[in-house]
RNA sequence: GCCCCCGUAGCUCAGCUGGACAGAGCGUGGGACUUCUAAUCCCGUGGUCGCAGGUUCGAAUCCUGCCGGGGGCGCCA
């Protein structure tokens, strides 16, 4: 059984062969191709490893019975002797269960090993170049808890869809221009002479911390800047966040990018000059009013420089702009949408991915982020708490989609509640085996040595069954801009692992030769599946703990 | 008033293009370490999937309407 490659999925092989089966039946709008075959993993074990509803579907069209035509499908399947298969089953009302052999399992180990940290790694979005704009706070304060969701976010997007096949830029948009720029160096003034900021200005105490480490002859709003963005570019690379590029709307005035938009637009004659303001007939394009772009007195409005910039990143040769927003601008998206078909482009390349609200807990009690207020959780502190990995990993346990209640007192407790910790240990125990055997001097047979077929705990397969479903998770995750799902399949791996480790020991004097080569390489693709899970979360998982 | 997100176990949340008795962690009750890390594992506890209709052979999942929570609807950013 010395055979290198990598063999075919089983499901690939699977729908292979349903769809073959299929054709003798001339049934009408059956699977015209082998991927539109459905299969799907029973919850229950007693409904077989995998399961086809096509007789279900294909049953009342074709005035069938849907288990009679279960039946002759499942008879097909049989007789045509597939790889693995052990039964062809029909249950309920027309379900096909395929009941496989665990040597099924075996070549999914092989291929993990074989393919090492690429395994997942896909070519579905075939390069397609997309840009990731996330957290693009303003550059007047800290990053605080409530920006690093889309900081966990964005990054952890951007390493998913690298890893499916995608040429994936990172960018964080600088808005240092307009009132808040002013606001922000007057209350940095203020502090620094001894007043309280002015009415609407930033309260919060980093201003006054700031403001007393600023020097005296430093202008205080380019000062101002050149300190937020610092700490900024810090504090997200401590979370293991690197952008490659920091985008400057000042910049975007100087190079004239802005009146070349403006002007591109008029060309477009999407354009309007009412009540002595300039006007985007926005609405043209599904928004529900239009906007303004240049005010009456002749000053941009928030809106012109945004569409500048989405326009340059097009230029730029991106071909699909994901941007990452908070909650509180989603009633923004309408109009970008409608500002990128107004500039000639698909509103589809314009993809904008709202992050729900974060609510912070001490004690049940919520924890007000608000940059003016003062009462600010900053990203530093929690990193400084319980370090980048536990971090990142909190924020990327749910969707996006969901508004999340982060309890701080559980976050930096390092309890057994951080599931972090749950994901590493797993990560651990796996490399202490490596560690113990190589203090005992003990070592593995080649992997083509190994006698798989000795894997049949339950233990030991379903670290196997975790691993075989990485790859479609990877591509779901990624087709629906959820890394959330590659967190909860690490979990549901490390679940496994600790399940084999604890009742499958590979060391002991009481596990045969044998036996230990086999559970040691599946030790190592468990070992691998983590990794790969981990990187795309960008989480890192240290060897002991 | 209009728009977006959410409403699943006591708590925090998973649940793929609708599938076969609804899952995890925490909490709670009880067990398991002379053996590769017990930050682990095992057993038990715990749910009218907000409510009501509809589509379907089949709905937590799709559609509609309510109810509840959050966030938006500026010549602010």
């Amino acid at each position: 059984m010395a055979h290198t490659e990598s063999p075919e999925p089983i499901t690939d092989t699977l729908r292979s062969a349903i769809a073959a089966a299929l054709v003798g039946f001339e049934l009408d709008g059956a699977p015209a191709a082998s991927e539109q075959v459905h299969l799907e993993r029973p919850a229950n074990v007693d409904h077989g490893d995998l399961s086809t509803n096509v007789a279900l579907a294909l049953a009342k069209r074709n005035g069938r019975n849907p288990r009679e035509l279960a039946l002759e499908l499942a008879e097909a399947l049989r007789s045509a002797g597939i790889a693995h298969v052990e039964t062809v089953e029909v249950a309920g009302p027309g379900f096909v269960n395929f009941h496989l052999a665990p040597s099924w399992l075996h070549t999914v180990l092989r291929t993990v090993v074989l393919a090492g940290g690429d395994y997942g790694r896909s070519n579905v979005g075939a390069g397609r170049r997309v840009l990731v704009e996330f957290v693009s706070a303003n550059p007047t304060g800290p990053v605080h808890a409530g920006h690093a969701r889309g900081a966990a976010y964005g990054d952890a997007l951007a390493r998913l869809l690298e890893f499916s096949g995608h040429a994936v830029g990172r960018e964080f948009y600088i808005n240092d221009r307009g009132v808040q720029m002013q606001t922000f160096a007057a209350s940095l003034t203020a502090r620094a002479e001894g007043r309280e900021p002015p009415e609407g200005g930033y309260h919060g105490a980093y201003i006054t911390d700031w403001a007393a480490s600023m020097p005296r002859d430093e202008d205080p709003l380019e000062w101002g800047y050149a300190h937020a963005l610092g700490e900024q570019r810090r504090v997200l690379g401590a979370l293991n966040v690197e952008f490659d590029h920091w985008f400057s709307e000042r910049e975007m005035v100087d190079t004239g990018a802005i009146d070349v938009t403006l002007a591109d637009l008029r060309a477009r004659g999407v354009v309007d000059e009412r009540d002595g303001a300039v006007w985007l007939r926005s609405t043209e394009f599904g928004d529900d009013k239009d906007r303004v772009l240049v005010k009456s007195d002749g000053e941009y409005t928030y809106l012109l420089p945004d569409i500048a910039y989405h326009r340059d990143k097009f230029a730029r040769g991106w071909e699909l702009l994901v941007d990452v927003w908070g909650a509180d601008h989603h009633g923004y998206v309408p109009r970008m949408k409608a500002a990128v078909e107004a500039l000639g482009h698909d509103p589809g390349d314009l993809e904008v991915v709202i992050t729900q609200l974060v609510r912070l807990e001490r004690d049940g009690v919520e924890v007000k982020i608000s940059k003016r207020s003062g009462d600010l959780v900053t990203l530093e502190e929690l990193i400084e708490e319980v370090g980048p990995d536990a971090v990142r990993l909190t924020y990327l346990l749910q969707s996006v989609d969901s508004p999340q209640t982060v309890d701080l007192d559980l976050v930096v407790s390092q309890s057994n509640e951080n599931p972090v910790f749950y994901v590493q240990m797993a990560n651990a125990r796996l490399n202490s085996i490596n560690r113990v055997a190589a203090e005992r001097g003990l070592e593995r047979v080649a992997l083509d040595a190994a006698d798989l077929s000795l894997l049949d705990h339950d233990r030991e397969l379903a670290v196997l069954r975790s691993l075989e479903v990485l790859p479609e998770t990877v591509e779901l995750a990624a087709r629906e801009r959820a890394p959330h799902k590659i967190t909860t399949w690490v979990r549901e791996l490390a679940g496994a692992v600790h399940g084999f480790y604890h009742d499958c020991p590979i060391l002991s004097p009481d596990t045969p030769e044998d036996l230990r080569n086999a559970r040691w390489w599946l030790a190592e693709a468990a070992r691998t599946g983590l990794r790969v899970g981990l990187d795309i979360l960008g989480v890192s998982a240290p060897e002991s703990m």
